[in-house]
DNA sequence: GCAAGGTC
């Protein structure tokens, strides 16, 4: 009877290559179908037995949603969370599928030697599926290197794959298509063409000969790519090369979070607000050196106190050395490289994006010049072959030398790092040149041997000697390097340790100060991510793996949400930051990184086996499906934020009030909706339908410090009122909604679009411009209270802050102001009167009086009532909320009414 | 035309 055969299966070709090697020795047949298949005789379970050994590509399927759902018009994107999904097979092209099942036919067992990740448990499911074998003549191989000992050992281990890991890929995949896929569908949908200035993303350039070759250059090799990410609309290189590309509106739980980054820090910048600083600077000439020490308390950020320090050093005017302290300080050698620090270099400091050095890192690996690239691993397997790694590189003109000194002196065994147990560092495999490889190539491949060396490098040294000083009360010092041992930082000389000598100075010994400055600095913002920090921002995070990390980055690019600048920093679009603001105005989690980590956790427990699949990608996609329910009522909320950056309007505004957080001007929309516009902080405030808008002196809310508007009805008995355009849309205090009940809520469903909380209605305790402050007693026609317009004069009148009741008082005053007293009788604010000299009612000709309105009889007397049925005194009721109680959480003037509709006038 | 994850 024949050997029985064994089907061994990798995940990529190299890796079947590698393992086939051990296994036979060397000593293989290798053909060519879909992927290679190496074929050698050997032994399986202790019998003699026929290997084939083969690989996938990657995974063989991936999910997509049936037929039915493929066309945009015709599904409503919720329906697609009901929806079934079907797994096709990534590459048709490949064959995959059908390769695996020729393979298999006459095969007795089935080895799987995927990868060691939830990945690769994945695609042996995928695998038993191509294959039909029967899961019991299954086995799986687990390794962490491809290496004799590591291979042998994980074939005399061979155990079963882990469907459970497997569930938790298939559940990843499954919300990931089914949450990116709608938000996608339907922002694009309601957005694409709704607004001119955002479809017309135009590229133009002076038409000159250059000009258009380079971008005929450009079409040809971005051409594919452009149809695939975007609508190419049109192309015009005639009298001037416009590119026109439909805007792209996509979602997904990586991507975004991933943008989000990228606006978070743009907003930063952007509502940054500057201080002033003071620092003492004393310097010292000794032994041929000046130096300026530093100051223990480094800034301060009040001048006086500065000032204060300054004159206490200024005085004593000697240093005294107090303490002098010298210590070995070690720079450790770097561990071993990864993808993710590869990337990170890559961008800053050799100047390649993360999908660019991805590609050259890749063709760096198939030409056999690197290891595998794509790693999370930072530390050797023990069995790594370092002195061969080492010996490849001894002939480099560039570090050969050194590492023949390496070689011969010993070199170290690297940091330990961490093993992740998928492949190993990224190391140099073979020397190679420049003119080899060409420049970019090179480039990254020097810093991968450099680093690779680096690793097995000594520590650096160096001396770090420290004097402290002390005059006045106050503590200063200076430092100095001297290096012991470059160490690793001789390969990796940009790592280096510059020498700064110090003169020798005694304890106790005294030093006259030569100069003393008080330094005055401004502290500056932060500047936009570069893209090295936002790769480690998504490592930190869980954003997406070391494979997909470039790809997001390069679809947030692609898709015009951010664009690389000088030193590779990422600047957000307006298109970018319009969408994350609008997910911030309706639901911040669908641009926050929780997200993934959400969908992370969730499908752990299935991975351990502590829930079920299908209860979990039902509990996640039910959870998500609310979500999206709810951006689909509030899409208006984003919507306004496009309208006011995009269309036509932005332009017609005119500058009206400062935003409280940019300090910048907001543009007025008059336009019905009215709003207020801040293109800086790319938010939306609504203002009240009707009326005039005017900013009210330059008064600023204490709340929020934006910039104080008043309101002023038309017609000579039309009411005013002053209104913070942040308090009006976001009332700061809880349950206000409820006293703001004269006014509809808009369609977005929040106190906005012409109804919210001007300062009339504002409970703020010490305000001069809230209800609390000019409120002076109960409305006789509704339950509102009657507020003082300050803006009435010498038509001086009180207006209701609900209904249009409007109460003259002393006309021709020359000023009417509140107190804070208030009658004992009605408990209204008492007000003060400066009357006209000429006109004064006073007895004596003076001018001041004080009263209640109701109460005091000079003048009641003069109170003349406005759409209102009378206005008398009533009795100890009435005013300002009995005894300033505290009722419903809320404290203010006539809100005593809110809880006892009988403390109004009306009811008398 | 959509997501994210493998790999080339």
């Amino acid at each position: 009877m024949a050997p029985p055969k064994v089907l061994m299966v990798a995940e990529k070709p190299s890796i079947a290559v590698s393992i086939a090697s051990v296994l036979s020795r060397g000593k293989m047949f290798t053909r060519r179908v879909s992927t290679e298949v190496h074929e050698f005789d050997g032994v399986f379970f202790g019998s003699p037995a026929q290997f084939k050994v083969t690989s996938v590509i990657g995974h063989v399927f991936s999910v997509d949603f049936p037929p039915k759902y493929q066309d945009w018009a015709a599904t409503d994107p919720l329906d697609l969370f009901e929806a079934q999904i079907v797994k096709n097979e990534s590459n048709p092209k490949a064959h995959i599928c059908r390769h695996l099942n020729q393979e298999a036919r006459g095969c007795r067992y089935l080895v799987l030697w995927l990868d060691c990740d939830r990945e690769g448990e994945n695609i042996c499911f995928e695998v038993i599926q191509s294959t039909g074998f029967n899961i019991k003549d299954t086995y799986r191989a687990r390794f962490s290197a491809v290496t004799e000992k590591d291979v042998m050992k994980a074939l005399d281990n061979l155990s079963t794959p882990n469907r459970d890991e497997a569930l938790a890929v298939d559940a990843r995949q499954e919300i990931d298509l089914k949450v990116g896929v709608a938000f996608t569908r339907y922002q694009t949908s309601y957005f694409q063409g709704k607004y001119g200035n955002l479809d017309s993303r135009v590229i133009s350039c002076v038409p000159t000969l250059f000009c258009i070759l380079l971008l005929l250059v450009i079409y040809l090799v971005l051409l594919r790519a452009l149809l695939k990410a975007s609508k190419v609309e049109a192309l015009t290189i005639m009298d001037c090369d416009i590119l026109l590309v439909a805007a792209y509106f996509s979602y997904g739980p990586c991507q975004t979070p991933t943008l989000g980054f990228c606006v978070q820090r743009y907003l930063q910048i952007n509502t940054f607000k500057p201080e002033k600083f003071w620092s003492l600077h004393p310097y010292i000439i000794f032994q041929g050196y000046e130096i300026q020490l530093e100051w223990q308390r480094g800034r301060l950020f009040d001048k006086t106190v500065a000032m204060m320090f300054q004159k206490l050093v200024a005085e004593d005017g000697f240093l005294e050395v107090t303490e002098i302290s010298e210590k070995q300080e070690t720079k450790g050698r770097p561990v071993g490289l990864n993808t993710v620090n590869l990337l990170k270099v890559a961008s800053s400091a050799l100047g390649f994006g993360p999908h660019m050095a991805m590609q050259i890192a890749e063709r760096l690996y198939t030409q056999g010049y690197i290891s595998y690239p794509r790693t999370e691993s930072t530390a050797y397997p023990p069995s790594f072959d370092f002195r061969g790694t080492l010996s490849a590189q001894a002939n480099s003109p560039t570090w050969g030398s050194y590492v023949q000194g390496l070689l011969a002196n010993g070199y170290h065994k690297p940091r330990s790092g961490t093993d992740v147990g998928d492949h190993p560092p990224i190391t140099p495999m073979k020397s190679v040149t420049e003119d080899t490889l060409g420049s970019d190539a090179w480039k990254l491949y020097q810093y991968i041997c450099q680093h690779f060396i680096g690793t097995v490098s000594p520590d650096c040294k160096y001396l770090r000697r420290k004097v402290e000083f002390s005059i006045g009360g106050e503590s200063f010092h200076c430092t100095g390097h001297q290096v012991i041992a470059k160490g690793f930082t001789a390969i990796m000389p940009w790592l280096a340790i510059n020498d700064k000598n110090i003169p020798s100075f005694t304890k106790g010994q005294k030093i006259e100060v030569s100069k003393l400055e008080l330094y005055e600095g401004t502290t500056s913002p932060p500047d936009y991510l570069t893209e090295s920090e936002l790769i480690s921002l998504m490592e930190k995070h869980g954003i997406g793996t070391d494979a997909s990390i470039p790809v997001h980055i390069n679809n947030i690019c692609e898709r015009n949400y951010v664009q690389v600048q000088a030193s590779r920093r990422l600047v957000p679009t307006t298109l970018g930051i319009t969408l994350v603001r609008g997910y911030q105005s309706i639901d911040p989690d669908l641009c926050l990184p929780d997200i993934r980590s959400f969908i992370e956790q969730q499908i752990t427990l299935i991975a351990k086996g502590q829930a079920d699949h299908h209860c979990v990608v039902q509990h996640v996609i039910q959870q998500f499906k609310q979500k999206f329910s709810y951006f689909v009522k509030k899409i208006e909320d984003m919507d306004a934020l496009f309208e006011a950056q995009f269309s036509a309007l932005t332009d017609s505004g005119r500058a009206m009030s400062k935003c409280g957080k940019c300090l910048r001007y907001m543009k007025y929309i008059s336009a019905q909706p009215t709003r207020l516009y801040c293109g800086t902080c790319e938010e939306v405030y609504y203002l009240p339908p009707m009326g005039t808008i005017k900013l009210y002196k330059e008064l600023s809310c204490p709340l929020d410090n934006f910039e104080l508007l008043v309101c002023s009805m038309p017609g000579p008995e039309g009411k005013a009122f002053p209104l913070c355009p942040y308090c009006y849309s976001n009332p700061p205090f809880e349950g206000i909604e409820s006293l703001i009940n004269t006014v509809k809520n808009g369609p977005s469903g929040k106190i906005g679009k012409g109804a919210g909380m001007p300062c009339t209605l504002c409970p703020h305790p010490t305000c001069p411009n809230s209800l609390v402050s000019q409120g002076v007693c109960a409305c006789p026609e509704c339950s509102g209270t009657l507020v003082l317009d300050p803006l009435s004069a010498p038509k001086w009148r009180l207006c209701c802050n609900k209904c249009n009741c409007l109460v003259f008082l002393a006309q021709g005053a020359h000023r009417i102001s509140t107190t804070k007293e208030r009658c004992p009788e009605c408990d209204s604010s008492v007000v003060e009167v400066d009357f006209n000299k000429k006109t004064t009612p006073l007895e004596d000709g003076s001018t001041l009086h004080r009263g209640c309105i109701l109460c005091d009889e000079l003048l009641h007397s003069l109170v003349e009532m406005k759409h209102g049925r009378g206005f008398r005194r009533m009795g100890s009721r009435g005013g300002r909320g009995r005894g300033g109680g505290r009722r419903g959480g809320y404290r203010g003037r006539g809100r005593g009414k809110m809880v006892d509709p009988k403390m109004s006038f009306r009811d008398f």
